[in-house]
DNA sequence: CGCGTCGCCTGTGGGC
DNA sequence: TGCCCACAGGCGACGC
């Protein structure tokens, strides 16, 4: 569930909280570090090390570290970075804790395992570990002739491309549901069919959608699931216009919100709307 | 290439 | 009350 508005939020978090700091203990368990052979390894590839700054990249964390070193970090759909207290008693699913003298620690607690944390030591920023991904659908995303020509290029359905984090990396289920209701367009529709009009619309939904969710420090739903670093929930999940609205008023012509299956997602839209 | 489906994983909640 | 199962979804691997 965290998105590219929810680790913006952790990343602007973690740059007032933690940097300048210096790791001086590190404790590992289970399946987070699995591109480490152990625990041991990954520990030994951050003592010492003070965070230099923290970047992202679509849904990625990258916190350079002295050394030329940068500790990655995805948080799948439950992951949760906490900076806390030294001490404080540790939830259950905290599977790396990195300790930052007697005050305060960052712990990486994930219940469902399907987020992860590595050290590269790559030399360019542009980390191999990343190189999969798109550019990143706020930084890199400038106007709306270049998302006109990356829709062209290809044949495929919008919600399933706009998710597809080769293409564009940072937008995931909630999001891409909010951004094509702002654009006024449908899941289904074949990206090489949208008129400029209609790439001028996806292109400033896009814009507006993320920064007004980064500046309500993202969306926290009924589980709470998504905490930042200091274990507040966000605030835009009451600026939703459409996901987990099924049955609700749409808020452009009042028609009854509807939820399909697409992509195996659940998706949420106007049939009215949106075409 | 496009697109659908599955499996990974745990917590939650509806139905019986 | 308790049990089972569907569902939540980021992402990579398949198969057609």
């Amino acid at each position: 569930m965290p998105e590219l508005p929810e680790v913006e939020t952790i990343r602007r978090d973690l740059d007032r909280e933690i940097a300048g700091r210096t790791i001086d203990r590190v404790v590992a368990t289970g399946r987070s570090i699995r591109r480490h052979s152990d625990a041991d390894e990954f520990a030994q590839a951050l003592l010492g090390r003070s965070i230099v700054k923290i970047r992202r990249r679509g849904k990625y964390l990258l916190v350079a570290l002295t050394g030329g070193a940068t500790l990655v970090v995805h948080l799948g759909m439950s992951g949760q970075l906490l900076v806390v207290g030294t001490g404080k008693p540790s939830r259950q699913h905290t599977h790396v804790v990195v300790g930052f003298g007697p005050e305060c620690e960052l712990r990486f607690v994930d219940p469902r395992t399907f987020g992860e944390m590595f050290v590269s030591f790559s030399q360019n920023p542009e980390l191999p570990e990343l190189a999969h991904l798109g550019i990143d659908a706020l930084d890199e995303l400038t106007s709306a002739s270049q998302l006109g020509k990356l829709l062209h290029a290809r044949r495929t359905k919008l919600k399933a491309l706009l998710m597809d984090q080769r293409f564009l990396a940072g937008i995931g289920n909630l999001y891409v549901d909010e951004i094509l209701f702002a654009a006024r367009l449908r899941f289904d529709r074949s990206s090489d069919t949208l008129t400029p009009a209609e790439v001028r619309r996806l292109y400033r939904a896009l814009t507006t959608t993320l920064r007004a969710a980064i500046d309500h420090r993202g969306s926290s739903l009924a589980d709470e699931q998504y905490r930042d670093v200091l274990g507040a929930i966000g605030d835009y999940q009451h600026h939703h216009q459409v996901y987990g609205r099924e049955g609700e008023a749409c808020p452009r012509c009042r028609r009854a919100i509807v939820r399909v299956k697409a992509a195996g997602r659940s998706t949420f839209l106007c049939t009215r709307c949106q075409s």
